[in-house]
DNA sequence: ATATGAGTTACACCCACAGTCTAAA
DNA sequence: TTTTTAGACTGTGGGTGTAACTCAT
C-alpha cells in the first residue's frame, strides 16, 4: 500500500506532478489538472513504488516496480544480480490521457497492483486524452500526437476543446496559423527542416574521460548555435511562406535571430518534439545564463563546478542524449526545477551552453538535490543502454554528490518568492540604504511613493 | 610573458516583521 | 489525545561592500 494521496487524501497515490510537488491518485491528477489549460501543461509521471515520494523514472520489468533515480540506484546500481534487470523509460505525461494511451506510454500502467482497484482507478478508463501533449518524443506516439492533432482525440471534454484552439510550433497559438499538418511538420520537421532536436547530434564527443564541459568545444557550441540559428530562421520562413502569419503582427519583426536570445529554461522547449510555448521561448530575450554571466568563459568555469560536469564524464552526452532517444526522460530531469537546467543561449557574439543548478523552490529543490541531480551523477541515465565504460562506481558517485553538496552551499540559485504575502510586504516597506526601518522611524526610501524622503 | 590598475560582475549581508513551525504546557 | 501558547525561525527586497574577474596598458 502506498502513500496516500496529497489531495484527496483518500486513494493511494499513483502519479507524481512535479509543477504541484504533489503525490496524487488517478482521480485528483485528472481533477487538478483539468482545473486550467495552465495546470494542464504540468508534467506528470508515475510516483516511486519503492519510497513513494520521487517521480519514477525507470520501471523494473523484472521486479514490476517503478522506481526513481534513487531507488533505481539502490537497487541496481551496485553489483547485484539486480543490476542486469531490464529497466524501461518511464515517460512523463501531461493534459488528460486516457487509460489506453497512458498505456501507450507506460506499456506497464496495467500492471499495477491490482490490490483493491479503487473508484478513482476504475475512473481512469473514462479518462480522454485532450491536449495531445504525452512528451515522448521520436517514439511511436508522433503518431498519436499526430492522430490527435488532426482531430483524433475525440473524447475531448468541454474544457479540453480549449486546447483544439492552440495551434502549436509547440502548443501555443499563433495569430493566423490554424493548420494542423502544418503544425505538424514544425514539430516533425520536413523535408526540408530536420526537427530541431536532431540538431544536437552535431556535437561529437571524443574523449568521455574528459570532463564533459571540456568535451563539448566552444566551435561546437558555436556550431549549434548556428544550427539553431539556421533552423529557426528556416522555420520561420516557411511559415511565413505557407501561411503568411507575419503580416499582421509583430511576430515576424520580433523574429529576428541575430538580435534574439534564444533561452531555453526547459529542455523540452529546445530539444522535446512538442515545442511548446514557442512564443516565449522565441520572446525570451534574457542573454544572462542560469550560471548569471553573459561570458561563454566564465560560463564555462561556472559550468565546471555544476554538478553535471563533476558527476560523470558523460553527463553533457545524457543530457542531450533523449533529443534522439528519450525527451520524456530528459523531461524527468530538466522539468524538475531543481535539476540542473540544459540553458542554451544563442546570440550574435555569444554562445553559451551551461546548467543551471537550484531554482530555490523548497520542497521541490530538496527532492532534486538527491534525484535528478544523482541521477547526472550516476552518469547512466535511463535513456542510456547500460554501458560499462559509463558506470559509475558507488563510490565515486558519493564523492561527486559530496563535491556538488558543497557547491551547492556556495551558490545562490535563482530566487523564487515562495511567499507572496511576504513579497507583497517587503515591496512596501521603507528602507533606510536599502534596508528595513522600523515603521515610524526615519526612511530614505519609500518604496509606495518612490521618493526619497526622510519621516520621523 | 608578466605585472598592474581600472572597470565590471556576482553575491553575501543587513535590516524589520508577519507568517510559519516546533515544542512545551 | 487534543488544544493552546510561547518562542524560534523563515523569507521578503534594495543598497552596500567585497571578492573575483576581464581587459587594456
Amino acid at each position: 500500500m502506498g502513500y496516500m494521496c496529497d489531495f484527496c487524501g483518500d486513494q493511494r497515490s499513483i502519479v507524481y506532478c512535479r509543477s504541484d510537488a504533489a503525490c496524487l491518485c488517478l482521480s485528483c491528477d485528472r481533477n487538478v489538472h483539468l482545473a486550467n489549460a495552465l495546470s494542464k501543461r504540468h508534467s506528470r509521471t508515475l510516483l516511486c513504488e519503492r519510497c513513494n515520494s520521487q517521480p519514477a523514472l525507470v520501471r523494473c520489468a523484472e521486479e514490476r516496480v517503478s522506481l526513481c533515480q534513487n531507488c533505481d540506484w539502490i537497487g541496481h546500481g551496485t553489483s547485484t544480480s539486480a543490476s542486469s534487470h531490464k529497466r524501461q523509460t518511464i515517460n512523463c505525461y501531461s493534459g488528460c490521457p486516457s487509460a489506453s494511451e497512458l498505456s501507450s506510454i507506460w506499456s506497464f500502467v496495467l500492471d499495477f497492483p491490482s490490490g483493491g482497484e479503487s473508484a478513482c482507478e476504475q475512473e481512469l478508463g473514462l479518462m480522454s486524452i485532450t491536449d495531445n501533449s504525452i512528451k515522448n518524443s521520436w517514439g511511436p506516439n508522433e503518431d498519436s500526437i499526430s492522430q490527435n492533432a488532426a482531430g483524433g482525440g475525440a473524447e475531448a471534454n468541454d474544457v479540453c476543446d480549449a486546447d483544439k484552439s492552440n495551434v502549436r510550433v509547440g502548443a501555443t497559438s499563433v495569430p493566423g496559423i490554424n493548420s494542423t499538418t502544418q503544425n505538424r511538420d514544425q514539430i516533425h520537421g520536413s523535408a526540408n527542416n530536420p526537427p530541431l532536436p536532431k540538431l544536437v547530434e552535431h556535437i561529437t564527443i571524443k574523449d568521455q574521460t574528459r570532463n564533459p564541459w571540456d568535451m563539448v568545444s566552444k566551435n561546437d557550441l558555436l556550431e549549434l548555435r548556428f544550427d539553431l540559428n539556421s533552423h529557426l530562421a528556416d522555420l520561420c520562413c516557411s511559415a511565413t511562406k505557407d501561411l503568411a502569419f507575419c503580416e499582421d503582427d509583430d511576430l515576424y519583426e520580433d523574429f529576428n535571430m541575430d538580435e534574439m536570445d534564444l533561452n531555453f529554461e526547459n529542455y523540452e522547449e529546445l530539444f522535446g518534439v512538442t515545442l511548446n510555448h514557442s512564443e516565449e521561448l522565441l520572446e525570451n530575450g534574457g542573454i544572462e545564463s542560469l550560471f548569471g554571466t553573459k561570458d561563454m568563459s566564465a560560463a564555462d568555469s561556472n559550468c565546471q563546478g555544476a554538478v553535471a560536469a563533476e558527476g560523470s564524464s558523460a553527463g553533457l552526452v545524457n543530457a542531450m542524449q533523449p533529443a534522439c532517444s528519450n525527451a520524456a526522460s530528459a523531461d524527468s530531469i530538466m522539468s524538475t526545477k531543481t535539476e540542473p537546467i540544459l540553458c542554451f543561449t544563442a546570440k550574435q557574439g555569444h554562445s553559451s551552453l551551461s546548467f543551471s543548478g537550484l531554482t530555490g523552490d523548497s520542497n521541490a529543490g530538496d527532492y532534486q538535490e538527491c534525484d535528478a541531480s544523482s541521477m547526472l551523477l550516476m552518469g547512466e541515465p535511463p535513456w542510456c543502454p547500460p554501458c560499462p565504460e559509463t558506470s559509475f562506481t558507488s563510490a565515486s558517485r558519493s564523492k561527486a554528490v559530496l563535491r556538488y553538496k558543497e557547491k551547492k552551499k556556495t551558490r545562490k540559485f535563482d530566487k523564487r518568492v515562495r511567499y507572496a504575502s511576504r513579497k507583497a510586504r517587503a515591496d512596501v516597506r521603507r528602507r533606510v540604504k536599502g534596508r528595513f526601518v522600523k515603521a515610524g522611524e526615519a526612511y530614505d526610501y519609500d518604496p509606495l511613493t518612490q521618493t526619497e524622503t526622510r519621516s520621523y
